[in-house]
DNA sequence: AAGATCATGTAAAGAGTTACATGATTCG
DNA sequence: CGAATCATGTAACTCTTTACATGATCTT
């Protein structure tokens, strides 16, 4: 249950329409909780209707008009009380990780490849996360942006053992094709068949 | 898509039955793919009505009797397929972290000991994969244990990072909140309501 | 006027979670 | 025999994703 309080979060730091939060979640906040327009427009309707938001009031309010929303004392108390219980820590999935373990018995077909790409999915977010940092965090002081700055660290932190996991990884499935290649003298056999 | 690929890994691994597989969830491969048993149970009826994998023959098949499967060839042809192409990376999502950025909005109440509670969290399950480790993982030679043992090492880094990250933040909170006293001079105010 | 873009929405399918139901086996 | 446990399953719900629909505005 934390999209709706994500959404309270970002209309805090900005009222915002429905598209304007779309755009904002594909840069920050949807840095750590994505979500889609449709998903967004479907709890903006459901916090209106608890309560805990309102549109702002506008001349013509009608499909396809801007309709921003603004969070209501509710909104904030309901966030506030999120934000001082517990978390229920929601499972990872990794399906790369999935794919190594499906690797070693199936064989290694495709398998640099697809740790390669996600190398530069990694390395790229991580010079975004850096860029971003630099930008908006020089010399930070007031609590709000100490917290801020912390999550973003934590986006950092993420991409930078990613990158070197993957480093790790593409040298260590190089290193056992090298071998396999040396036991077996065939050329460019990537498709090991290893665990048969 | 993940799921059916998990369970046919696992299958191949080793033949079993709902509940075995479950079990095998909660400890190796669920690291990265959790699955309940109810997911894996209504899995398994989808993987053997396409053919991928059949029940081994049992005297009495019956409800509340076990009932193993294992993969059949068109099974690990589609193991191999999916484990060839590109994986859709899925979004990643952290309510904790999100957290953080509410708590830049709302006040830093309680932030300190959610904190703590992911820290030991972390820790543990940090031991956990280092005790593994060393348990299966001495001395490692053949290319299947190889994958597998880096399968562990992505486990261990995240964790490891997480426990670093978590020191990180509770330091810096403490400091602020150390500067909030100074500031304010008054006594134990956790509850901080910055942003306001 | 046509096309691109902005903006809000609906529908349906897929994936995951939670709660409950039921039969078989084992152990005291 | 009764209780605990093993084992398989159903049902209902929530959350997420994908595809599509529709109106408003701006540009050429």
């Amino acid at each position: 249950m934390s999209l709706p309080h994500a959404i309270l979060t970002a209309l805090l730091e900005k009222p915002s329409s429905g598209l304007e939060l779309t755009r904002r979640f594909d840069r920050s906040i949807g840095y750590f909780w994505p979500a889609t327009h449709q998903q967004i427009y479907r709890e903006l309707g459901k916090l209106e209707q608890a309560g805990f938001i309102r549109a702002l009031p506008s001349e013509r309010p009608a499909r396809g008009q801007k309709k921003e929303f603004e969070v209501l004392p509710a909104g904030r108390a309901e966030l506030t009380a999120w934000a001082s219980g517990e978390q229920d820590t929601k499972p990872v999935r990794n399906a790369l990780v999935l794919r190594l373990r499906a690797a070693a018995v199936v064989g290694r077909a495709g398998l640099d490849d697809e740790l390669r790409r996600h190398l530069t999915l990694h390395q790229r977010q991580l010079a975004e996360y850096e860029e971003i940092d630099s930008r908006d965090f020089g010399a930070v002081a007031d609590p709000e942006d100490r917290l801020r700055r912390l999550v973003l660290r934590a986006g950092i932190g993420l991409e930078t053992f990613w990158v070197q996991w993957l480093e790790e990884a593409l040298a260590e499935v190089a290193d056992m094709d090298a071998e396999a290649d040396g036991e077996a003298g065939s050329g460019a056999d990537t498709g090991v068949r290893a665990g048969e």
